[in-house]
DNA sequence: AGATTTAATCAGGTATACCTGATTATATTT
DNA sequence: AAATATAATCAGGTATACCTGATTAAATCT
């Protein structure tokens, strides 16, 4: 019964840490907001750096939300200028978005960056760490795959491969 | 060099880690809503197992948020059986903010609740990963004080004491 | 007792992430 | 050429987290 303490343990320092995020994000606002890369403009995004120039309906296959939703948040980023729409000559029908330069940075901004709190970790300790969250998330890709195995071929896959291997290329 | 190599390694895993909360997250809905802890009605919850019946002008103070955004979501929380409101018999203007026993179910199943996927460290991942973890939160809430000194007095330290003591004892 | 301060509410607004149903315009089938 | 399928948009809605300004009601101060 050690295991559950420790466990216990472990899970409330989790917590802390993303309180601690939380609020390391209030201060410099839009500058990293991690909340929103897993969601709307966020999931555009990131489903873009994976690979760019995909119409709408490429994005929402991979994107798991409604066309509306989705041409409504590359709008958003259009605005903001991080993406571009054009139509396909090919097929008039189709909207192809691009990233603008603007876009990249901002993804590269959130994903790859690396957070100042890593810098009070020794070599060892990263190392144990990168163990411990490979790990981790091996076991939650399996949690999600059995709690729902259509997940496996969404936008899930797709962002793991990035995170994995595009955004930090070793 | 190397080190930017790991941290950047680290960095990744971090991120997968968060999405792959996301995900699991949409799986259960409403069961473990993570991201909720930290804001709006979540925010309220926490700032009362950490102090329950507060007045509303007490959790304005915690809380970091305007007197009105505080009423409305301790309406809402109200709504969903999660807290009471009564007038103060002593002071008529002030509303005291009890939880309910649904309340305090409710943030226990989100703070006290281990994950599933911790179970896959031993004890020896365990205790290293708690010991990383203590020194990037330690090293965050630094980091937070120095960006704004103020925020050390506000709900951070509170919110700290809580997850660190209370939910969960040794 | 009258003026002021205080706790809270009312009214109304912004922004984000979503959704459903109906419609338009272009392709593809038949 | 007409019918159908497809990509996207329009219109309108819900829910959450916030905010500012104005007001009410009770307490405290002078």
């Amino acid at each position: 019964m050690t295991d559950l303490v420790n466990q216990g343990k472990t899970a409330g320092k989790i917590i802390e840490f993303e309180m601690l995020q939380n609020i390391a994000e209030d201060d410099n606002k839009h500058e990293s907001d991690y909340k929103m890369l897993f969601q709307g403009q966020g999931k555009i995004l990131l489903a873009l750096i994976d690979s760019d120039n995909l119409s709408q309906k490429e994005l929402v296959e991979r994107i798991d939300m409604t066309p509306q939703s989705t041409a409504e948040f590359v709008r958003k980023l259009e605005k903001r200028g991080l993406v571009t729409r054009k139509k396909s000559s090919s097929d008039k029908r189709v909207t192809v978005v691009s990233l603008t330069d603007k876009g990249r940075l901002e993804i590269q901004k959130r994903t790859r960056s690396i957070p100042e709190y890593l810098r009070v970790l020794d070599d060892e300790e990263l190392e144990q760490f990168n163990k411990i969250l490979d790990k981790i998330n091996n076991q939650m890709y399996l949690d999600i795959k059995e709690a729902d195995p259509s997940l496996q071929n969404r936008y899930h896959q797709f962002m793991l491969n990035h995170v994995l291997n595009k955004v930090h290329p070793d």
